[in-house]
DNA sequence: GTCTATATTACGATAGAC
DNA sequence: GTCTATCGTAATATAGAC
């Protein structure tokens, strides 16, 4: 409402933040133009400067908006109060919805250093969040006795690798159901923290 | 010999690679220019021409070289009889190389997708070559009983994501020595694939 | 082998008409 | 909100003097 004939500023915005995202995983940041982002969207550079104060802008947005939905869909899980059973949760979930957007972690990943200093700052807080909750459940699993690691922070930092290994290689389609695949890394989680 | 004076060609070429080794693991291939390299070792951007083609074969080269290092370095390794050891010994060795080539490292990951088709085949097919070797040793390790994982390609590649990921945290003179970080990895490695 | 100079192209971002 | 046009800068790569 309220929007004069011919304006599509709702409906542009994401439309830029969509091209951006494929644009920035398939070539990386650097070698990207913003007249190519606008390319794909079909309009000219100088129309994406509505929407984004700069290319920077673009790239942060991206980052902190896929962390925040990772947060936030996290803390929509349930959290069953054995140890056990809340790392199976954690590990399925975090497969999902990696999985579920492999363009926004790809980005997340690779493209911190093309962050300015004040967004990283953001950015790895904002993960470090993330990798606090799993550290609390081996933690927890721990102090319960049912889990075995010499060191918590180096065993968090392990799981997530191994489960983050799975964006290498998984596409939808593949020999593998997502839920086979889930299992599979479960059980190797699980095996390798449990005392 | 028979060289004139002046004439640095055998120690410019290498301190070239040094620079772009430096400068594209720090900033990415994609941000970095000619002019920066060159700056880097004292020389004018055009003199760099005396040395590579192009700014392409600077990035495959420094990612060939690497790889090439990786397996003649595996190669000239020990290797057991025993499927255990020989893992040990591969999960040892793996923590061992790469901790210690972390710009080469990083690159050899992040900088695929700035290969031209034609390198990147090569450059995938010598990585294809060292995982091979793991999964040969896992293959080995489920024929004689002693270690249970339901696929050996994703187990091999689950390995890798979790041993890689040391990369991200590990730096000499922190407060865990490399051997205790071996020791951890190959505990979580061992727990992970056995039976 | 390195330099200066340059050809050619592209970049991020802005200004002002519509 | 989008366009055309442009500013100011920087990119890769090459040519030719020394």
């Amino acid at each position: 409402m309220a929007r004069t004939a011919g304006s599509h500023s709702d409906i542009t915005g994401p439309r830029i933040q969509e091209a951006a995202l494929k644009l920035f995983a398939r070539h990386g940041f650097a070698a990207v133009s913003m007249r190519q982002i606008a390319g794909e969207v079909g309009l000219q550079a100088g129309a994406l400067y509505n929407y984004t104060p700069d290319k920077q802008s673009l790239l942060f947005d991206l980052m902190r908006d896929h962390l925040n939905d990772l947060l936030a869909a996290r803390a929509a899980q349930p959290m069953p109060d054995d140890p056990m059973a809340r790392l199976e949760g954690f590990a399925r979930f975090h497969i999902r919805f990696h999985t579920d957007r492999p363009d926004e972690v790809f980005i997340a990943y690779m493209e911190l250093r093309n962050l300015t200093p004040e967004n990283f700052e953001a950015v790895t807080g904002l993960r470090g969040k993330y990798e606090d909750e799993l550290e609390d459940i081996l933690r927890q699993g721990v102090d319960a006795g049912v889990f075995a690691v010499p060191d918590t922070k180096i065993a968090t930092l392990a799981v997530i690798a191994m489960l983050n290994g799975v964006n290498t290689w998984y596409r939808p389609g593949g020999r593998l159901s997502l839920e086979a695949v889930e299992t599979i890394y479960w059980d190797m989680v699980r095996k390798a923290v449990t005392a």
